[in-house]
DNA sequence: TTGATGCGTAGGATAATTCCTACGTATAGT
DNA sequence: ACTATACGTAGGAATTATCCTACGCATCAA
């Protein structure tokens, strides 16, 4: 429920990759998502964790392994967030459709 | 353009809240959003910076006030950024119609 | 021109983040 | 039982973020 969770979870780019592994590739173990990542199998494991905390990954454990799968609810949650903005965004937009009205007026004189 | 900027930018309470403050309320001098938070001027100076920077926000100079107003634009960048997911979110759901649908036709037996 | 107002920047203390290596734990295979 | 594998956690170094107070720079009002 925490935005803050959520939104301190994206910020970091490497966290952000591995939501993309998630999402094109699939569910996978830690450690072959760590393979093709520049940075220390650990360190991945961190992220994950904290990808975990915020709800975006979930994790089942099939023997030593344990499979990660992108959970994209938050991310909903996310686009709930974005939603008045759009708004807002639309008004900046039609505001400027009336001004090259107005130009457009202008010409036609 | 910076995919990076924008999510540091949004990972802070204090910037989302003064996003909010300013689709809310409109724009606004610096010194009006700092009144009415919990946080000295000049840090909200630097956080407007931070917004600023990652294109969230703009000012106008009105003699020595410095209007902010929202630049609701990047935020459709992260809309943008979130399609994927959406139909990765859609994916799971009609993935759990069929397990209920499945479920409904053990039922029926 | 002088004083007050609106804001940003500088510098610094503290906390949080990000990465590492070393180590511990549990499962799988022999 | 013993070894290898797949992970996570501990502890720590280096960086970055977040907040403050003090100060500087314009602008307005008289």
């Amino acid at each position: 429920m925490s935005a803050d969770h959520l939104f301190a979870a994206l910020a970091s780019p490497a966290r952000r990759e591995l939501l993309r592994m998630l999402r094109d590739e699939g569910a996978q173990p830690a450690g072959r998502l760590a393979e093709r990542f520049d940075m220390s199998r650990p360190s991945v494991s961190e992220h994950l964790k904290v990808l975990k905390d915020a709800g975006l990954v979930a994790e089942t454990r099939k023997g030593r392994e344990r499979h990660y799968r992108l959970e994209a609810a938050p991310l909903m949650e996310l686009r709930d967030w974005l939603t008045p903005y759009e708004r807002f965004w639309r008004e900046r937009l039609t505001a400027l459709d009336a001004l090259l009205d107005d130009m457009e007026d202008q010409d036609a004189r």
